[in-house]
Parts: structure tokens; C-alpha cells; sequence
DNA sequence: TGTACATCAGTGAACGCGCGTTCACTGATGTAC
DNA sequence: TGTACATCAGTGAACGCGCGTTCACTGATGTAC
């Protein structure tokens, strides 16, 4: 049991990467000091050199949780952004929907993120807008309500098809946000009808 | 203090309002069996005189708030159900978006119970489709996948309305969703076509 | 209609338990000389 | 390069507290006769 520089952040990114599973697979409520530590192979008294507190290491593994599932979402695979039907494809595909705990945690925690306090909604509102914003690049347009809608939709549609436990219901609401969205115009389709 | 059949049944229905407003505002594991007793104006020992267990209690109290936010959501202020623009504009408008504790269980709860426990799920399940039939029926549509994708929408933009913390950036999305839906083809616009 | 009694909604104390946080302590790390 | 010492990551016991649930008890309700 090391105490060296390079141990304390190795300690603190095997905590972080622990509670931004918890916290997609089992709420922000679900995370206790305690348990977190064990399975990050500490003792709890040791949380305290880590995180000021409980509410303070929420914020951050949020923002952990944010990042890997951005990470798994946009990139999955392989290695760059993909355009839009590929993302859209992945987002609402049933493997993601399976898959909580390393999945978008935007879809994981919406309505917990809702009412929590405001620094933990900055810290999801500065992913939502980013979001946005790469949907908005990869529709191809500027027209930002668009990007919005299109967000909103695959967002609800995965967090719906978690919730029903009828698995041809829970397949059918992923296919059915997925055609609608396909359906969208693109960029590409606005430059082919000018041709 | 009375004992009668019809106090029991009246405290039933207090302790289920308070409950079904409780975890709409704070989540489902906000939910506890002291504080609820107490807010019904009981105390919490009789807490088991009404329900088997807290679990138990939490079927419940969803259940009652699915109804009462289908309710509010739906007949808000009138009486008769409304047409599809109506219905779209009373669920994303700023109001909605601000009393949650009201508003529909769906938008509020949708991560929560994404979770939950199965029986938990099917309770929300059954009233998921419930809403879309609801909305294929507004929209004048037998296509269902166009309903699914409505209350995707309209669940997500709720939900993600209420996690942004700039007031400007969280009625933009309530706006672009709005007007991405008004947008949707429905049978009115059908009929005008074929004229 | 009046009396005797079983029922049971609600009370309030108690239970074992896990929570977030504090704290005195340990020993390896890393710096000062 | 080697020694002395301050730092501090991590340990493990302890804290006060609130949780869900149980239970003996109470007294009004509602039924049987």
C-alpha cells in the first residue's frame, strides 16, 4: 500500500471510475462513502484526502460519468466522431439501452440531475449544451432548435425503453425514435434536393 | 382521532397524495416511511395498518402520481381532453417544466424507475402506453412509431428543461421541442392536403 | 333499542443497521541539509 | 550520497443520527345477540 503522489491520483481516479458506474447503474442517490470505497479497494476513513464531501464527489463523478459516456456513446468502437444516422444508430441501439453503467449518463440520470442542487445541474447542463452542439455539427445546420429536438428525443426514447418491461415495446419505442429521426432533413439531404 | 372505515380510507388517500407528490418533487428514494406518516399527520407505527412494505408503498404512490399528472397534464384547467397542439403546449410550457410535484410522473421519475425494481416499472410501463396511445389518437394517426417518438420527445425535453440552470437555455429547449412537434404532420393537415 | 365483545386504525417506544463524518494513529514518501 | 524529519495517504474505531420494521398497547368502531 503505496502513499506516493502518483498512488493518491491513481487511488482517486480508481474512485472516480467506481462511482460514475454507480451512479448510471443505481442513481445519485444509490453512492455511499463506504461502499465506494471497498470496492475501490479502500477504507472509508481514507475518503476524506480525496473529496471534501459526499456532495462534493457527487459533482464529480457526474462529471466523470458525463465524460465516459460521451466517450462510449459518440466514439464507441472505434475511433472517430461518427455523422449522424451512425450516431443516432448507436445512441438507440438495444446494447446501449443494456448497458447503463458505462452508457450515456445524460439518459441515465435526467430526471435525478433535474432536481438536484444547481451545481450539479451546471454540471450536466455544460454536457447537454455540448451535445447540442455536436448534433447540431453533425445535422449539419446551424438551426439549433433542431439539434435540440433531435437531443431531446433520443434522450427520452432511451430513458423510456429502460423503464418498459415489455421487451418488444422496449424495442419497438428505440426503432420507432430512430426512423423518426433518420427521417430528419440533413445537410446532405438539403445539397442533393438542390441538385 | 376517529377509527371508522371511512378515516382509514381517508388517511389512505392523504398518506398516497403526500407520497405521490413527495417522490414527483425529490425522487423515489427520497420517499420515507417516518417523514410521509408525519406529513399525512400521522405517526409512522401505523404506517403498516396501509401497506405491506415501503416497496409496496412505492407501487402505490407511483402509481397515484401517473394518475394525477395524466390529470393535470392532460385536462389541466378545463375538463375534456384536448387536441394534439393544445396537449403540446400545456406539456412543455414553463409552468410544467416548474411544478413537478404536480406535473406528469413520466417526466419526472423517467431515470428513477428505469432502474427500479420490474414491478416498479410495469407500473409506469402500462401508463407509458397509455400516453402514446393517447397522442397517436391526438395526432389522428395509426402509426404508433409516430406517437412513440412525440413522447420521446416531449418527455425528454421536459426533463432535460429542468436540468439546465440558464433560465434563458432551458426555455429554448422547451421552444425548439415545441416547435419541432407543432411541426409533425398530423390528420387535420392530412385532410387539408387532399383537398 | 340496548348491551357485550371482537376488531383494528393509530400510538409511541424499541430493534438492529448503515449512513456521512471525525479523529488519533501508521508508516512510506519526499524534501532539506 | 546519506541522514533527519515533516508530510500526508490510508487505517480502523467511534460519533450521532435517521432509516424500515416490529410490537404491546389504546380506545373508538361496528357487529352479534
Amino acid at each position: 500500500m503505496g502513499h506516493s503522489q502518483a498512488d493518491k491520483a491513481r487511488s482517486h481516479q480508481r474512485i472516480l471510475d467506481e462511482a460514475a458506474e454507480q451512479i448510471r447503474r443505481d442513481g445519485l442517490d444509490s453512492l455511499g462513502v463506504a461502499a465506494l470505497m471497498k470496492r475501490a479497494g479502500l477504507t472509508h476513513g481514507g475518503f476524506y484526502a480525496h473529496f471534501a464531501s459526499r456532495a462534493a464527489l457527487i459533482d464529480e463523478a457526474l462529471e466523470h460519468a458525463l465524460q465516459a459516456g460521451e466517450a462510449h456513446a459518440i466514439v464507441a468502437g472505434g475511433g472517430k466522431p461518427r455523422g449522424f444516422a451512425a450516431m443516432i444508430r448507436s445512441y438507440l441501439s438495444r446494447s446501449h439501452r443494456d448497458s447503463p453503467r458505462t452508457g450515456c449518463a445524460i439518459a441515465a440520470l435526467v430526471s435525478d440531475v433535474g432536481r438536484a442542487d444547481a451545481s450539479t445541474r451546471d454540471v450536466m447542463s455544460r454536457h447537454v449544451d455540448q451535445y447540442i452542439a455536436r448534433m447540431a455539427e453533425s445535422l449539419g445546420t446551424r438551426d439549433e432548435a433542431a439539434a435540440m429536438a433531435a437531443v431531446s428525443t433520443v434522450v427520452g426514447a432511451l430513458a423510456l425503453s429502460r423503464v418498459m418491461t415489455d421487451p418488444k415495446r422496449s424495442d419497438a419505442m428505440l426503432r420507432a425514435a430512430r426512423e423518426h429521426l433518420l427521417a430528419m432533413p440533413t445537410a446532405t439531404d438539403a445539397r442533393n434536393a438542390a441538385d
